[in-house]
DNA sequence: AATTTATTAGTACATTTGGACTAAATTACG
DNA sequence: CGTAATTTAGTCCAAATGTACTAATAAATT
């Protein structure tokens, strides 16, 4: 991609973490790089399709981490990875979770999209889950569905804590940890002691 | 509270829960009531005293809650009844848990008092909990803060299930429950087996 | 009844925004 | 070198919004 291209979506993306998407129009993030609106709009047609840019970027970014874990053969330890790794881009791009709902009421393509992909991270913590049990990480459910359940709370965790700490948080930043280890503490109370040891050696392992 | 008052806080309430606060003009809720956009004014003199005033109504909801299961003697049986009648009120004001973050970075003062009522919260469940570990429905902690942590798991889901919901909800309306159910499903790895009796008694007796 | 106060509506204005259109400048390339 | 495509900037327009101001009407008070 040009490099007048990355320019904008870099701007775009620091203009919507400070003052929220709907508090910031083509027009400032053109003002902002110094090159008129009409070139902004030359490049990108409309904010939607800077959101849709910006989207793909965090997607590019979770493939990525996708791929390194891949090659992690301790699976417990591959959930560190990606939740720390996966914390951090989420900062990174916060707007766009603080701003989720609106975002996809404007944009229904990728309203789908994010649907999809809910169903497809849903399959990948289905089949950590299943591994694990199996490895003797994680013990047995004890009542039907319990990690389907278990599965779609953190989901709302892994989707809003980075709004939560922007309320809460006086340094935000600072707390992208805090909330890594609070997230990985939903597994706890299902781990066996086998699992528990290793999880308490990965807190340290990763400061959390 | 006169009449008219009333009328224009329903119907922002109403267009701001169907097409998100920053997307409702003044003018707009003025035309639906069929009043002129100066005479809303001089009622509410800008959108952020109507927030302030639609978050009264939910802290008016919030505390009559509070006050009915004060009543309660079985402390699970009362976390379910807020939890239910909580998600109720919390989806009738959809849009401000929705768009919270936006409506807190412009209204300090509102932001300030969410801080508040938010230690509040927390200081609520502690005991709570608490006291149903004396009752020996609740198992005791297995290390430290752990249920310090499953506090902050579950103010997280709280306060962004609906918006959620709106996400990947076909009808988020009649979801309420199924969250209500995934909520109150947080506390289930802590319960001792007499908990998880009465735990599951509630479950059924909630329709949940 | 007279006067004050509360309520409602109308108008005017400056600003912001997205979008369309044109034209100039730069780059690519045959 | 010259031509076409790409990139950039400037201008204009219509719609929406918040805000201020004025005037009219209704309600309350003396």
């Amino acid at each position: 991609m040009e490099n007048i291209k990355l320019k904008i979506l870099d701007q775009a993306k620091k203009l919507f973490n400070d003052k929220g998407v709907s508090n910031v129009s083509i027009r400032e993030i053109a003002r902002e790089i110094g090159i008129s609106h009409s070139n902004l709009i030359y490049h990108f047609k409309d904010k939607n399709l800077l959101l849709t840019h910006l989207h793909q970027q965090i997607l590019d970014a979770a493939v990525e981490i996708n791929r390194e874990i891949s090659k992690e053969e301790n699976t417990l330890k591959s959930v560190f990875i990606s939740t720390v790794k996966g914390f951090k881009i989420i900062y990174d791009f916060r707007f766009f979770m603080i701003d989720f709902n609106s975002i996809l009421l404007e944009n229904k393509e990728l309203h789908q999209q994010i649907k999809e992909i809910e169903a497809f991270r849903y399959n990948l913590y289905e089949v950590k889950i299943a591994k694990m049990i199996d490895e003797e990480i994680f013990r047995n459910e004890v009542y039907k569905n319990e990690y389907a359940d278990l599965i779609s709370q953190i989901r709302i965790f892994s989707d809003y804590w980075v709004s939560s700490s922007q309320v809460y948080e006086q340094y935000p930043q600072s707390s992208i940890k805090k909330y890594a280890r609070l997230f990985l503490c939903h597994f706890r109370p299902f781990l066996t002691p086998k699992g528990h040891k290793m999880f308490i050696q990965l807190l340290s392992e990763f400061e959390l």
